[in-house]
DNA sequence: GCGTTGACCCAAA
DNA sequence: ATTTGGGCCAACG
């Protein structure tokens, strides 16, 4: 993974509001990204900067060894955890376009479509 | 090069 | 609701 598409992940990831969260695969998703497991490498060596409590696993629960911190933080900001998962339908907030449907909203990164 | 190892994901059982 | 199995892919030894 080049630099220039590492920025864009972390681009992204700072882009998420407080309050709201994303998975893994959605970053992937949202930049083209062959695997989702790239997005969790790249906070596993370079996240500290980033709001990487936001980011969790596609089912709504935290990463395994942060789970403790990671739903701290989030109900911090209003993330409220229902027995260690996020409702994902409510707090999410970027969604995977597989095929962006007519004229979507590709303007919430115009930057980051290429 | 090959085998392991992950902040992953999804369908099936 | 959980577990299993397959697919994914870069980094490391």
């Amino acid at each position: 993974m080049d630099e220039r598409t590492a920025d864009r992940v972390r681009e992204v990831i700072a882009a998420i509001p407080p309050g709201r969260v994303a998975a893994y695969g959605d970053i992937a998703g949202l930049l083209g990204l062959p695997s989702a497991r790239m997005v969790g490498r790249l906070l596993a060596e370079d996240g500290h900067d980033l709001p990487w409590h936001r980011v969790l696993r596609a089912d709504g629960r935290p990463a395994h060894h942060l789970a403790q911190e990671q739903l701290a933080r989030l109900l911090s900001e209003g993330v409220i955890a229902e027995d260690g998962r996020i409702d994902m339908r409510r707090y999410r907030w970027a969604e995977l376009v597989p095929e962006p449907p007519a004229a979507a909203q590709t303007d919430l990164f115009p930057t980051l479509t290429d």
